[in-house]
RNA sequence: CCUUGUGGUUU
């Protein structure tokens, strides 16, 4: 069942989940008992191209295999959900967790966290960050910069540099993500000299500026019109031990 | 820690 799991992943990640589907179907006549780790990729697959009422079915399928759900399915449903905008229906399905003895864990929290801030319900998102001790999981670096994302969307920058501070003063400090989730952010909305803010601060905290913050940097001065900055910039990449894409 | 599935960054 390993050897036939590892194949149906690669067929899913390779966008052929029919194929993925049509060797689920001969397990049975091979004689192997499917898992939620044979189940988990397709359902990944079906919900990323809307294929919801495939998903459906192969949810109900899992149940009358006696094929329990387990956290990884549900992460992996909710993941979905929330990506295509359905967070509120995602979040329905957190509530389903625990009837299958599942426990939400920082994973389903940061797809919510997410979906809520990409769904500009930024305030739900800070709000459920503030949440999460009591629920049991302590907020990650992860969490966080889905957070720091949302509010830098908004552009309520304030808040996020705060979000950013409290990284710093508690036990889960930004990391390379964290520092260009900022930066794209402020290049995006046509702040560059406060990005480059951010990118000395990304260096005083140990971390290389890689080849994402650079695109970020560049895009930005193009569309403030400095072309030349952004040409030299280009050119420099190789001195900064950056390679262009 | 040791065969497979889940969360955050540019285009």
């Amino acid at each position: 069942i390993v050897t036939y799991n590892v194949l149906i992943n690669a067929m899913c990640n390779e966008g052929d989940v029919d194929e993925a589907l049509s060797v689920l179907r001969s397990l049975p006549s091979r004689g192997c008992k499917t898992d939620a780790v044979t189940y988990t990729p397709v359902l990944k697959s079906l919900c990323g191209s809307e294929r919801w009422k495939e998903a459906e079915e192969l949810l109900a399928e899992m149940a009358s295999n006696k094929c329990a759900l387990d956290e990884v399915t549900f992460n992996t449903i909710i993941t979905s959900l929330c990506q295509k905008g359905l967070v509120d229906r995602a979040i329905k399905v957190v509530d389903h967790m625990s009837e299958h003895g599942c426990i939400p864990d920082i994973v389903t929290y940061s797809s919510i966290l997410d979906g809520l801030s990409n769904k500009g319900r930024v305030d739900d998102a800070v709000e459920l960050l503030r949440r999460l001790q009591s629920y049991g999981c302590k907020p990650d670096s992860i969490a966080y910069t889905t957070v720091l994302k949302g509010l830098c969307s908004a552009e309520r920058w304030e808040h996020a540099e705060e979000l950013l501070a409290e990284m710093v003063r508690s036990d889960c400090p930004p990391d390379e993500v964290t520092f260009n989730t900022m930066i794209a952010s402020l290049c995006q909305k046509g702040l560059v000299n406060r990005a480059i803010k951010v990118v000395e601060q990304m260096l005083e905290h140990g971390y290389i500026p890689d080849i994402i913050t650079y695109n970020c940097v560049i895009d930005g001065l193009c569309n403030e019109m400095c072309i030349d900055d952004a040409m030299n910039l280009l050119s420099n990449l190789p001195s900064y031990g950056c390679k262009p894409d």
